[in-house]
DNA sequence: GGTGAGACCCAAGAAATACTTATGGCATGG
DNA sequence: CCATGCCATAAGTATTTCTTGGGTCTCACC
């Protein structure tokens, strides 16, 4: 009962009642005229009414024939217009990425990729949402998120064995890294000519300010590897408080580049620390998803700006 | 490019949308799960995009699907609604028949058939168009007309060679019979008890009112045998005129039964004339139309109605 | 932490459908 | 009256479609 009627004879039909004939339709479709007959012959048994009248000259549609044809000039027209409709998102005329990224990279990076993107695709638009990394990956984890741009400190995870992901089905591929460095107040003994590198052993009795949870684990380790712990005083994700509190001599940090790049106190000065691992960026989405044509675009328009800028390895 | 989309694959993926999972989709279907996998991977190639992302507990829709789920859906909502109109004419709840049929026809039998049409089928309707009989051949033949009903004098076509139709293509079946009576003036000399035949013979210095050509030709044939030729006056193929003129003592005529069923004047006498032929009542339409539900049901309505009626032979 | 269940894929064979070839009827038109 | 065009049927071939029988991966449950 409901959608019993074959489509694709219903396509057919609709080629009779255009060509006016079976023989034509079979012409118009690179057929033979039995092939088309057939599919007349099926389609009125399960009508179980005469769609034509078979007239010496071709044949008439009967009334039941001129109501199926309209219906089945409404499932061309729709069979039409998902033709265009993905071939507009094959092409990268239309279609929509949603990009979830942290907040040094949404400030940087993402703008200008976003403006590359728009540029190579004017059509594909992109929706993007900050988040921390973690959020970011339970955001493409939920559907919710296409694409994420993240960042992980160390060449690799520290407690994570590896083979074991913490998300089954997104794939993460380095594409850059980005250097970490030392923010200390301008008025700061330490912060000599702007090109002299500065040993960590020497900063061992600072108050330290830590970003985010895993910057702080990172801030720690390379501590330790200085052999010392640092005096955390202050903890914030934003790298303009950090800034703030630096600039008033409350401690000094370490931020990534990416950070300094989207804004720089003017009461700070940034120096270079030898031996300090960077942070490492990731694209990361469903393991399919460069499968999806905008999607695919914006990546490489993400890595064509990390290749251009100056930070990446 | 224009509908390069296989309508039925397009279904396919619809159930995958609507069960979440292909597996899900092939338990709907009543197929394996293979079976399923393959038309999207197929729809997936043409389509040049991802349509889901395969998940652990199944597949979700990315941009891509979502279009095309919105198409397929008008594509089964239209394959649904021509199913159901389908059915609905297959099933008599609907349907139009053109029926043309000739004067006396359409004022007696006619209405009584599409009232029993109507109690059988309300949802059928008939729309009438009143021709005589070449005309009404003429339209199914220009295929304006559905049904016809028509008549001839005499048991067959005097002139028609058999085996060629007039218009090929249309199936001519009798009926019933329609006897032809003699029409008076009530003052006549002829106008004894009603139910007293009168000779053709007694007619011969009579002046004649004549009805159509082939009812003419009817006439002088039947005198033919009589042994005279008649003195025709006046011509008309009103049977109202015809009556009135009869009244009027101006002539006398024949006139089938239908007509004076349909009308009597008060001013004219009907009587029976021995041996004269009765003209044949026939219903007319294109070969396959009985394929056609409405018009069978058409058919039989007016057969049913001929039959009950007292003139049928 | 194995292990079973669920969801997916691939490859190859079986079943069903779709199309072609071959032939004949019927109506039209030079 | 024969040639042409349109349609139907029947049987054979070919292609598509679905199943079978492998395999991987993730999750959930002992």
């Amino acid at each position: 009962m409901a959608h019993g009627m074959d489509p694709h004879r219903l396509l057919v039909f609709r080629e009779i009642a255009h060509a006016g004939s079976i023989a034509g339709a079979a012409r118009a479709l690179g057929w033979t005229q039995p092939a088309v007959s057939q599919h007349l012959r099926l389609l009125e048994r399960r009508a179980g009414t005469a769609l034509v009248l078979r007239r010496p000259r071709g044949v008439q549609l009967t009334e039941a024939g001129r109501i199926l044809l309209d219906h089945a000039e409404a499932v061309a027209t729709r069979l039409s217009a998902a033709a265009d409709d993905l071939d507009a998102l094959t092409h990268l005329r239309e279609g929509t990425v949603r990009l979830a990224a942290f907040p040094s990279a949404s400030a940087t990076i993402v703008p200008a990729a976003m403006s590359l993107l728009g540029e190579r695709h004017p059509g594909v638009d992109v929706r993007l949402r900050e988040a921390e990394p973690p959020e970011a990956v339970g955001l493409l984890a939920a559907g919710e998120a296409d694409l994420a741009v993240t960042f992980a400190h160390g060449g690799r995870e520290p407690q994570e064995p590896p083979g074991r992901e913490e998300h089954p089905g997104l794939v993460r591929t380095p594409v850059g890294e980005d250097p970490v460095l030392l923010v200390l107040p301008r008025s700061h003994p330490q912060a000599g000519p702007a090109d002299r590198p500065v040993d960590l052993r020497s900063l061992a009795a600072e108050r330290w300010i830590a970003g985010c949870e895993r910057c702080t684990a990172s801030l720690r380790q390379a501590c330790r590897n200085a052999g010392f712990v640092p005096d955390v005083r202050h903890g914030t994700d934003d790298y303009v408080v950090t800034q703030a509190l630096i600039a008033r001599g409350l401690g000094i940090g370490l931020l990534p580049r990416l950070a300094l790049d989207a804004f720089t106190a003017p009461g700070v000065a940034v120096r270079t620390v030898p031996g300090l691992p960077p942070r490492t960026l990731f694209l990361v989405h469903p393991r399919e998803a460069d499968r999806i044509p905008a999607v695919r675009a914006a990546v490489q328009a993400l890595r064509d700006t990390l290749v251009s800028a100056p930070d990446a390895s």
